[in-house]
DNA sequence: TTAAACCTTCCCGTCGCTGGAAGCTCAAGC
DNA sequence: GCTTGAGCTTCCAGCGACGGGAAGGTTTAA
């Protein structure tokens, strides 16, 4: 099938499909007019990488879940190491962010708001600290 | 002073320094024999800016805000606004965030982690759905 | 036949820097 | 005075993960 198909199937776009053939991700057969040809196994490869990266795995992350999927031999704790590196990955990022949300919530709770040029959150960025 | 003593003073590496010149953010004099020449001011709009940065404001976001830190007629208002919604994109992040760690942990939870190929967590990467 | 819808490759832009090369200036030690 | 090393300058390239758009070939439907 063309890339259009395999985007719709797939639901990566035509672009995406592209590059991931250029950075050696996920390969496609030629047609004799120099189309690209997807099988439905190239769908499915196609359509595990959008979920991993929906999960918020990196491309070279991609590549080595696809290796251990295409890999009937694979151990899970393989796997599940993967898996649970990112998740404390996520779980750093939400503390971050929720420390930057504290003290943004401090600056906007503080500063009045109106036509006043006094203001508590650029007083805060400017802050000597 | 030197681009290296006000990298010190304000926290920016002199890297990035030139990048915001480069861009516009903050200017510099220069000296006779080229080396750009900092005030104490200089210095206290960088900090500004890394602080900025630092509350995961974007480099044109730090260019309002550093306009408004320059106005003596600025309504605070105007700076809550940009807090404001800098706040909602840090709380959607957040939530994005979580929903993505629920899968995730969802997926590990039931992934046993051993050395047989068989891996709920590949398989829910790869599932129907 | 012709127009639209696909497909191809190629290159540039995004964002916010960071690294490195090549070359100039300056301060200190001998 | 000379050298060494640190610090400064500019410019170019690259990161991640694409997306936009140009220029051109192919296929399909009317």
């Amino acid at each position: 099938m063309n890339i259009g198909t395999a985007s719709e199937k797939s639901g990566l776009p035509p672009k995406t499909i592209r590059y991931y053939e250029e950075i050696g991700l996920i390969r496609a057969d030629r047609r004799m007019n120099g189309y690209r040809d997807y099988s439905e196994k190239d769908v499915r490869r196609l359509h595990f990488v959008h979920r991993a990266r929906d999960l918020g795995f990196s491309v070279e992350e991609c590549r080595q879940l696809l290796s251990l999927y295409d890999d009937e031999t694979r151990e899970s704790a393989e796997v599940k190491a993967i898996a649970q590196t990112k998740l404390k990955e996520i779980e750093n990022r939400i503390a971050e962010l929720v420390s930057l949300k504290a003290s943004l919530e401090h600056l906007v709770r503080n500063c009045h708001g109106d036509d006043r040029p006094d203001c508590p959150i650029i007083e805060g960025l400017a802050g000597r600290s």
